[in-house]
DNA sequence: TTGTACGCGTTATCAT
DNA sequence: ATGATAACGCGTACAA
């Protein structure tokens, strides 16, 4: 027979709590407490008892009164963009290394572009269930200001405008600098550049790279939207262009994929008739034919760099990049 | 001055809590509570303070203290084995669509095959940070038993063996049938199969499917990872046998692709002197060259399903697959 | 309609 | 070395 309760006492009841060990050890949930936390004032023999009625049980310690409790969850949420593109896998595949070395665990969540949805998962951040915050959106979700002063936030791939955020990127500048100067190099004198969308800071940053090289004598960029649709289309309008292009900087691997296929459709072959550069170096990459001449950013790298900032508290360092040679560049003819 | 308190409070002091929207709006937490939970015994005049406490001061609730109180979190947790396989990312995109929908949230934990990871991920869901699991690993962690019957799991797109968990999948026999009948009736009579990993059940599944239609007098199938570098191995082994396939069905698309590029680095040309393939038209099967033959997994579709399955308590539809018709497969010359 | 009191499961302080 | 107790922030039965 129970007491009448005052509160409803919500659904799952049954689940073993750290008073059932307490009762079964014969002993107080204090000593239960501090012998599961490892404290040194507890006896062998006690510890033994608490131990054994912990196996017995199965008993694990119930996170979300443990995070009440001491305002930290030592959970880090990361947040990208999308997570269908596969770039931002590495990425995490490097934060979830140094998170678990770190006794962190990681959760991902993918926002698809919805401020709503972003803003939403931000509030963990506010609200106890996460301690760390990792944009690899480009932007900032809204009321975060004061945690990034606090230095729970940090931003991985790409500089978010107008804020000072820590930040873990390449020098993207320099990089498409590099990939241009690789072809000009190579003897060509069109090098046309298939850009990300207008307005994006990555965008922004590998545009002036590239005009840096080729001066103002060059035509626009072509603006496309980091798909491999896009860079198709991109391509299709280069071509159409008076004075074709013999040479082109994709600003990353999934354009420079569409642009591959929109020139083999045109009947040009890669690269006798036409040289293409992509960006990022993904694991398809490698696989196209010809393989994608490009730009590694060490994304791994980006990920131990996030983690290891975001818990130290100190500023991340500027990463390398790296020229990949493989087919689909050679000299004009 | 403030007075002393016996129980040291942790940390992150100041956060703005119910206790001060009730102040700021002269009423007690608990009309706070009310107001916010939209309870319709709240004066218009009172809930109007209390929202312009809220605004003024950008309160949100706890969502862990919000979590302990009422026992559910309405989170949804996904575990995948490697988010650097961007056939996932599809599955979470319906996941998260339906999941918002139901006003759930969507958190995504990636094992690469560290059971330890994989146990403390699905741990969330004794200790209540999480109210479903969704597994795309092929395996169920320890110690769930208990909360599968409950309806708390569903596995998707990958049957578990010996458990009786509600699955999301499409019947991947037949599949692997209807992708070998295809490539007999275009007249090929030597159908090899790059098959998953052995042990697999996906792995089983579709070699059964392919066995039905080739008959034993075809050779074994050849193992691979799921990789491309696996499904480029695969291919030279089976171009060095010496009575040589004209056709070759894939597992999946990666080992496809890694397929294609061995053929093509062996001088074959794809589909003139060899069809390839694929399973389950991932973004880039569609970007290859040739673009890739292959079978649509409706992914979305098993996201929504899964979501519906694990909220209603329902057993989940079997999905249908597609057969997607592309170039990379022609009769035998 | 609103306020009071208690409990969700845990940990830290204090006393023994 | 161990136990009693308060507090983390919130929601609800009950009293007013």
């Amino acid at each position: 027979m129970t007491l009448p309760r005052k509160t409803e006492p919500p659904a799952a009841a049954g689940r073993t709590k750290m008073e059932d060990i307490a009762r079964i050890a014969g002993v107080s949930v204090s000593t239960v407490s501090r012998a599961l936390a490892g404290s040194s004032k507890v006896t062998g023999e006690t510890r033994a008892r608490i131990e054994a009625a912990v196996r017995q049980t199965g008993y694990v310690v119930n996170q979300v009164a443990q995070g009440l409790r001491l305002q930290r969850s030592r959970q880090i949420l990361v947040l990208l963009p999308t997570i269908a593109n596969p770039f931002f896998g590495e990425i995490i595949l490097g934060v979830e290394e140094a998170a678990q070395a770190a006794g962190y665990s990681v959760l991902v969540g993918s926002t698809e572009g919805d401020l709503e949805r972003e803003a939403a998962l931000a509030r963990q951040l506010h609200t106890g269930g996460v301690d760390g915050l990792i944009l690899l959106t480009g932007r900032i979700p809204d009321g975060l200001a004061d945690h990034a002063a606090r230095g729970q936030v940090i931003a991985v791939s790409e500089t978010i405008p107008g804020q000072h955020l820590p930040t873990v990127v390449i020098d993207n500048e320099e990089a498409a600098a590099a990939a241009t100067t690789y072809l000009r190099r190579l003897g060509h004198h069109n090098i046309a550049h298939i850009a990300g969308p207008e307005g994006n800071v990555l965008t922004a940053q590998r545009v002036r790279g590239w005009r840096r090289i080729v001066g103002d004598a060059a035509g626009p960029p072509v603006f496309g939207a980091f798909t491999m649709d896009s860079g198709a289309a991109a391509m299709t309008r280069l071509l159409a262009r008076p004075n074709r292009p013999t040479a082109v900087f994709c600003a990353n691997d999934e354009m420079a994929i569409g642009a591959l296929k929109a020139a083999h459709l045109a009947g040009l072959r890669v690269p006798e008739d036409l040289s293409i550069f992509g960006f990022d170096d993904i694991t398809f990459a490698a696989f196209t034919d010809p393989p994608l001449t490009t730009i590694r950013q060490p994304r791994r790298e980006f990920g131990h760099a996030a983690i290891a900032a975001l818990l130290a508290g100190t500023p991340p360092p500027r990463l390398a990049f790296t020229l990949v040679e493989r087919a689909s560049t050679a000299a004009p003819r």
